[in-house]
DNA sequence: CTGTTAGCGCATTCAG
DNA sequence: CTGAATGCGCTAACAG
């Protein structure tokens, strides 16, 4: 008999129990009297025998499985956070089914569903937007969800962030603090909340904080990539901007490496605040300051988050802030 | 009724037939009448009814879910040739399964039984090294393998590779023919076998193609981490050497900076190559030329063969080699 | 404490 | 072309 194909009436005939037995025992039931667990995992051990989860999943409805939905595991911010997750997921003896979605809409009710096909106990949500479609979807789905390093702006979700506006108002107040007259916000797009309705609102509180006046043109609304921002140096420079609040670490490094071609000193000429503390903001020379956002944490959070909600445990907080910090390395003053 | 448990059995009476003619059309089992397909279509569509993955894995013995082991998702090499296993997965209609395992040998094993035991249909492998008692694994469990952007030097496993032996050695020679005599050879762990059987390998290869000979002392085993490269400038500026091959970016990242950082100018006084072409080669100044390691690729194609293999095609060959190239960018002459 | 029994939702014979 | 019946491997009452 194939090692795959051991069922547990092989090992209750080897036992000679019944099969309601040897369920109670893999399953850690206490009402099994220690000899005879013994006796059963004695040849459960022999047997090599491996209980078939697909066949567990459908008798107990419940599969031990969590979804991930992620933009790109190849975007080091993600897959960050599905490191957090995965290894949260792993201690609470489940398994996550990754799913790239791009980012976009349609993808992602896609995979949503194709998730709950298979039967998922709860779905971990990581995405630069949620729109009313998706939340529908949610709230139709009768799977927990929780989301990892993203807002809904509406809060219709658990989910697990920093305090995105502190945190940028900070970096921008320290912009300030160092004589900065004009500083730049550069971002990804400002169609995704998390840049518009959070960090946006850090920066210009900053400002009026200060008696600045928030000057629209000194605003960047980008793709988000290496390029696009590499690209706006010209543009920065023309408009005599001195220091800049970036809100993804790839997009800082494009300005970083474009002010240095073009001979401009970081930090005596420009200052430059990154945002997410990757590994990419260590490498780039000289090296950026960053808001230091505990990426791995948020993921392993959420992943907690999730047990407990699918556990139907008390939690107090659904909408849950993270402590950041501030770290000045080469790139401000 | 709540859309998550309607069964076949639900739409089998609301379109009047059989549950065994639902499950056809579902399986697109060409023994149905139009007619009656599309009965049984609509109902499905006005249900919204989602087949129970689970269920069906328990009854096809086929869960259309395929397990992806990685060392760490965080490490832009795996994640982007797990970003082409994912997309080609889920072309043919496959989920994948991630697991991290650190590359430690008994975490691997552990999540290859867990992944067994969730039935999955087929297992992508990462890893840097392949002992005998996983090899047994591998043979005892009767899932389909492939290794991805990983070798097995007695190639028990199918795979999916660069030829990185004649990788090696034509930046190697490249280095020679640049007037460098003293090279060294960066790398993670010698105990790795993709570094110690065939990229130092190459490296020896070109040397001895040009009559220099092999130095042990020019040779440099790491633990893989930027750190570990950047504190090795020393020693390494220490023996005259004037250029160095690298097997992975971030270390070349950490050499470059260690580099600058002692005012030595890259690549006018020290070359350098490095091997993954990942982001991290053109954020750092001078960009690192390098091979151009096609990852997305490598994971793509290994996805691709591990379909044909669990479809029961013929493949002719099982060990796969994917075209590389040189891009020599600014840390080279 | 242990065994018997009935599903879980579907694919798949086997008849017709 | 369609339906009835069986079983995939396991959990979870229900009895005892």
């Amino acid at each position: 008999m194939n090692k795959q194909n051991i069922t547990i009436y092989d090992v209750a005939r080897e036992s000679k129990v019944s099969m309601a037995t040897v369920s109670r025992v893999l399953n850690g039931n206490s009402n099994v009297r220690p000899a005879t667990k013994n006796k059963v995992m004695n040849v459960i051990n022999k047997m090599e025998y491996r209980p078939n989860a697909v066949a567990r999943g459908l008798a107990s409805k419940k599969t031990t499985t969590v979804g991930v939905i992620i933009p790109d595991v190849t975007d080091e911010y993600f897959a960050s956070l599905a490191r957090g997750i995965d290894d949260i997921a792993s201690m609470y003896k489940y398994n996550i089914i990754l799913a790239n979605s791009d980012d976009d809409s349609s993808k992602q009710v896609k995979v949503l569903n194709n998730l709950l096909s298979k039967q998922v106990d709860g779905i971990i949500f990581m995405g630069n937007e949620i729109n009313d479609k998706l939340r529908q979807e949610f709230k139709n789905s009768n799977v927990h969800i929780v989301l990892a390093g993203s807002v809904d702006e509406i809060n219709s979700v658990p989910s697990v962030n920093i305090d995105y506006i502190s945190a940028v108002k900070t970096e921008t107040n320290k912009l300030i603090n160092n004589g900065n007259k004009k500083i730049a916000f550069i971002s990804g797009s400002l169609n995704q909340p998390i840049n518009l309705d959070y960090r946006l609102v850090g920066y210009k509180k900053a400002l009026q904080e200060n008696n600045y006046v928030f000057d629209k043109s000194l605003v960047f609304s980008t793709n988000g990539n290496y390029q696009s921002s590499y690209n706006l140096v010209n543009s920065i420079l023309s408009k005599n901007i001195t220091a800049a609040v970036v809100t993804n670490d790839e997009l800082a490094a494009g300005l970083l490496n474009g002010l240095t071609d073009l001979n401009i000193k970081v930090p005596d000429d420009f200052e430059i605040f990154t945002s997410n503390d990757t590994k990419i903001s260590r490498l780039v020379r000289p090296q950026l300051s960053s808001i230091t956002h505990p990426l791995y944490d948020v993921g392993a959070v959420a992943m907690r988050l999730l047990t407990k909600i699918m556990n139907n445990e008390d939690v107090d907080k659904k909408q849950i802030l993270l402590n950041y910090d501030i770290v000045e390395r080469q790139s401000t003053k």
